[in-house]
DNA sequence: GCGCTGCATCGACGAGTGTCAATATCGATG
DNA sequence: CATCGATATTGACACTCGTCGATGCAGCGC
């Protein structure tokens, strides 16, 4: 076995591969899409897991390895880890190894599709905006 | 001590007075700003509150009373009422009585600020979209 | 080969969360 | 006023989560 080891490199994308882009207020959610949102939510719940996606999201090339997110916060390496984990889990970023350095990057569909959930029905409706989601997210 | 009780119609407006609109790749969150971004989130990260939440944003007339929620879950009523102040305190959700019955109203302001956040860069730039939003935030 | 650096995983701990049954409060109605 | 129906609060429980130190693994340079 020689491929045992393919941790950090997973891609674990986790998105809902044709996932509704309608708002909260079109129509009650079903309780699979609704737990499908809620763990992305979640991930996002957090101050430092919140920092580092904006980091991330900011960061020259929309990318940055964890030696430049490390130093951003009082803590632990292993706890930045965590954090990583868990949005990376949650479909937010992806990562790959170039090297000794691991780089992260967001996953513009996947915020494009909660903020779709989330934006006012007059916004997403007309069809330009929705266009302009759908076009994200290929 | 007369009002001693005024727990329900409480208002609980805890959304900063005029919250930046930009999206996370702008630039790093601050730590504050952070915090209050993941309290709003963290709201959303459970599947029983976003289809709280879904449901009464789909509601007839834009709000719905607790009776109206209740039964749409296999929870007690305690927990839907513990759920509901969760999404009260974040700001998310507003509360008014009316006779017996407690009616709940989403507040878009809110919601338009998170979808603001998670919204690609291109979107929220123009101008077109960002007065739509801060017309929502009126 | 050996060591060194960057990052992930493991195991453990305290703090926080979701759930319930029991109870309290409010408003309406008799 | 007594009661009842609709919600909120309390207290308790199991469970999850955020954090750390210790450890493991991969790649680079000597």
């Amino acid at each position: 076995m020689s491929n045992h080891h393919d941790v950090a490199v997973e891609q674990t994308s986790r998105i809902a591969p044709l996932a509704p882009l309608a708002p909260l207020a079109h129509q009650p959610l079903t309780q699979d899409w609704a737990g499908e949102l809620a763990m992305m939510f979640k991930a996002l719940g957090d101050p430092v897991r919140l920092r580092l996606m904006s980091i991330v999201a900011s960061h020259e090339g929309g990318e940055a390895c964890v030696c430049d997110l490390t130093p951003a916060f009082d803590l632990s390496q292993p706890t930045i880890s965590h954090h990583l984990k868990v949005l990376r889990e949650a479909g937010l970023l992806v990562c790959e190894r170039r090297g000794t350095w691991v780089y992260y990057r967001t996953v513009p569909a996947a915020l494009a599709q909660l903020a779709a959930v989330l934006g006012p029905a007059e916004l997403t409706v007309p069809g330009s905006l929705a266009a302009a989601h759908r076009q994200v997210l290929t």
